[in-house]
DNA sequence: TAGGCCATCTGGTCCT
DNA sequence: AGGACCAGATGGCCTA
C-alpha cells in the first residue's frame, strides 16, 4: 500500500519539483560553484503555512539572509556587513537540490502520515464492529467508540467477576457512562431500553440517574434531562418498560418488511403502546431479518447461560439482545435496521458463553 | 451560524 | 537520515 501511495505521489513530487525549479529559474542566481541557488524562496513555493515555526522551516526557506554568513552566493548584499555574526552551526545553503529533497521528504512523510491515520481509522472501524451498537451507515465518533469500548470491557469484566446476570439497567448505564446523549440513546435503544427510564425522578436539568439494586458499582452520572425527557414519562413506570421509548435524533421506529410488532400481550409490557426502538433514520441499511446467529448472539453474549433471576427483567432483546436459543420473545422483536449490537463475529464470545455454561 | 467531527498537513521529538 | 508517533493548525462537511 505504501509503495502504491509512493508510486502515486512521487510523480507529483517530481512534477512539483520540476515546476518549482522552472518557476525559480529567473529568480535565482548561481553560486560560485555554478549550482543554482535561489535568492528567496516564497512560502507559497514551499507550502509552508506557518511562519517562523522552526529551524527546519528557515533552513528550507533559506530566508535567513540576515544571520546566515554562509550565504556566500547572496544575490544582494543588503544585509552584509552591519549585523553581528551569530554563533551556532552554520546553516547549510539551500540549494535547489536540497529544497527538492526536502519537499520529497515532506511529501513522503505526509503520505506515511495519511497511511498511518488510515490504519488507525481501520482499527477504529474494527473496534466499532465489536462494541455494542454497530452501524455501517452512522458510525460512532472516534471518541465515542473508545468510550463505549472501555465501558463495554468494564461491563463484561463485571459479568465475569460476578458470574451472574447483572441488572440490565445497570448494564446499560455502565455501557453509556460518559457517552454523549445521542450515543446513550443509541445504546439504550439497541437494548430496547428507554434512557429516561433510568431516571427515578421527574426530569430537571442536572438530574442524575439512579441505579437501585445495581450489581455494578457505577457512579451516578449527569445527563441533560431535556434530551431524555419524554411526555410519556411516568415516574412510577417500570424501570424496564420496554414499550416506552425515546428516540435519538433522526432515529425512528421501523418494522421490518413483513415483520411483526412486539408482543404486547406479554406481562413484561406495562406501559402504553408505543413503537419499539428500532433505530433507523440515518441508520438505514440493515433491511433483512437477522440471521439466526444474530438472534442467538447479540445480547446473548452478555447473558448467555445466565438464568434470569428477575422475571420482570426478561426483556425480549431481539436482534440486539435476543434471549439465547429462541427465547420466548425473540420472534416478536422486530429486528434493528442496520443498528445492532454485534454482528459478523463470534469466536471470542463463545469462550465467554462457555464460561457461563460451565 | 456555531459547534462537532474529521482529514490532512506540518514540525517536533524520539528511536533505529 | 529516515521512520514512527504526536500534537497543533486548518479547512471542509454536516447538523441543530
Amino acid at each position: 500500500m505504501l509503495s502504491r501511495l509512493f508510486s502515486e505521489v512521487l510523480p507529483d513530487v517530481q512534477r512539483l519539483a520540476a515546476d518549482w525549479v522552472a518557476d525559480n529559474e529567473n529568480d535565482e542566481c548561481k553560486d560560485k560553484d555554478g549550482e543554482h541557488e535561489p535568492c528567496h524562496l516564497e512560502d507559497d513555493d514551499l507550502d509552508e503555512p506557518l511562519e517562523g515555526s522552526s529551524r527546519a522551516e528557515s533552513e528550507m526557506a533559506g530566508d535567513d539572509d540576515e544571520d546566515d554568513e554562509a550565504e556566500e552566493g547572496e544575490c544582494d548584499g543588503e544585509n552584509s556587513g552591519d549585523k553581528p555574526k551569530k554563533r551556532g552551526p552554520k546553516k547549510r545553503k539551500m540549494t535547489a537540490a536540497r529544497v527538492e529533497r526536502s519537499k520529497v521528504r515532506r511529501m513522503k512523510a505526509n503520505a506515511r502520515e495519511r497511511t498511518r491515520m488510515h490504519d488507525l481509522n481501520s482499527a477504529l472501524d474494527n473496534l466499532r464492529k465489536v462494541v455494542p451498537c454497530y452501524s455501517k451507515t452512522q458510525k460512532l465518533s472516534k471518541i465515542e467508540t473508545l468510550r463505549l469500548a472501555k465501558n463495554y470491557i468494564l461491563a463484561l469484566g463485571e459479568i465475569l467477576r460476578n458470574g451472574k446476570r447483572p441488572d440490565v439497567v445497570a448494564y446499560v448505564q455502565m455501557l453509556c457512562k460518559g457517552l454523549s446523549q445521542p450515543t446513550t440513546n443509541l445504546v439504550a435503544g439497541c437494548l430496547q431500553l428507554n434512557t429516561r427510564n433510568f431516571l427515578t425522578e421527574p426530569c430537571s436539568d442536572g438530574a442524575r440517574f439512579h441505579m437501585p439494586s445495581s450489581p455494578f458499582s457505577v457512579h451516578p452520572y449527569s445527563y441533560r434531562c431535556s434530551r431524555i425527557s419524554s411526555p410519556h414519562y411516568q415516574p412510577g413506570s417500570s424501570a424496564l418498560n420496554v414499550r416506552s421509548h425515546s428516540y435519538a435524533p433522526g432515529y425512528e421506529a421501523v418494522y421490518p418488511p413483513g415483520g411483526t410488532s412486539p408482543d404486547y400481550s406479554s406481562p413484561d409490557y406495562e406501559a402504553p403502546h408505543s413503537p419499539p426502538v428500532c433505530l433507523n433514520g440515518g441508520l438505514s441499511g440493515r433491511q433483512q431479518e437477522p440471521s439466526e446467529a444474530d438472534r442467538n448472539y447479540h445480547y446473548s453474549m452478555h447473558y448467555s447461560g445466565l438464568t434470569t433471576s428477575r422475571p420482570s427483567h426478561s426483556i425480549p432483546y431481539g436482534p440486539s439482545g435476543a434471549p439465547r436459543s429462541g427465547g420466548a420473545h425473540s420472534e416478536n422483536i422486530p429486528p434493528f435496521h442496520d443498528v445492532h449490537l454485534h454482528h459478523d463475529r463470534a469466536p471470542p464470545y463463545e469462550d465467554l458463553n462457555a464460561f457461563f455454561h460451565n
